[in-house]
DNA sequence: TGTGGACTACGAAGACCTTCGTTGACACCT
DNA sequence: AGGTGTCAACGAAGGTCTTCGTAGTCCACA
């Protein structure tokens, strides 16, 4: 099954992205086995072919054991799923989710030098 | 059915809550007319029927045509559903969120100048 | 009285999601 | 050759979501 545009992965789907994500191509067993929610085996595996058709994740099937690799990158799958928010419950202003984000849970230091920078670059945007 | 704990709202009942928070109570027929999706009369009162068995609004009956009204604020919806995504899809990082969500779109700024003010706060705590 | 409009209630269909049991293939080891 | 373990494939069940047709109720009005 080939797309124009992605369909919204589902939760579970969400689950196998991010373990590929970070662990990169994975066999079902390693998914499986880094995934250590109750779900069984062949659950996940039925979930990954799923996702081959959807066009999620690719299949390399040269090896007796199929490797799965991600094929929409993590940062697309966060903008997409982002900008649903904004405009499913935040009146299309990314800017009020951003403040209810932060307002829920304490921050990094860090991540706080990174949102003044990008906030800086923001304004000094706005100015022109 | 009443539940200790909300469940999070379908894309249906999103689109129908928003309605509600933004007119305040209203029939079924005022939100169908509100919401232009293309859903006929019953599917929306059907959908508004099982949300109020499942706590997500409230139902007044004494008149012929029954007035619904949110039970859940907006705010905590949003709540809810940003921190969903944020565990989900953001490692448990607000900030990564916000950050996300921000370099998306253009922001105003009037939000911008409420950003810097809740940053600033963030700071000041952080320094503590 | 009876006809039509506005409403709720009910049930069922169809789609999708998640789950898992079972089967068959393959390889390795004894 | 037989047994064991690992794997993909398939199919089906059970749940939820969305959709809408149909039936029943109530009221107003001709």
């Amino acid at each position: 099954m080939s797309r124009d545009t992605l369909p919204r992965p589902t939760d579970a789907e969400l689950g196998i992205l991010r373990v590929l994500w970070d662990r990169g191509a994975s066999t079902v067993r390693e998914v499986h086995e880094t995934l250590r929610d109750g779900s069984g085996y062949t659950t996940v595996l039925k979930t990954m072919q799923i996702m081959t058709e959807k066009g999620l994740v690719m299949r390399d099937e040269s090896q007796r054991a199929h490797v799965y690799t991600a094929r929409v990158p993590r940062e697309n799958t966060q903008r997409q799923l982002v900008t649903d928010l904004v405009d499913r419950v935040f009146g299309g202003s990314p800017a009020r989710l951003a403040l209810q984000a932060l307002s829920t849970k304490k921050t990094s230091p860090e991540e706080l030098a990174e949102l003044r920078q990008l906030l800086e670059s923001l304004e000094k945007e706005a100015e022109s």
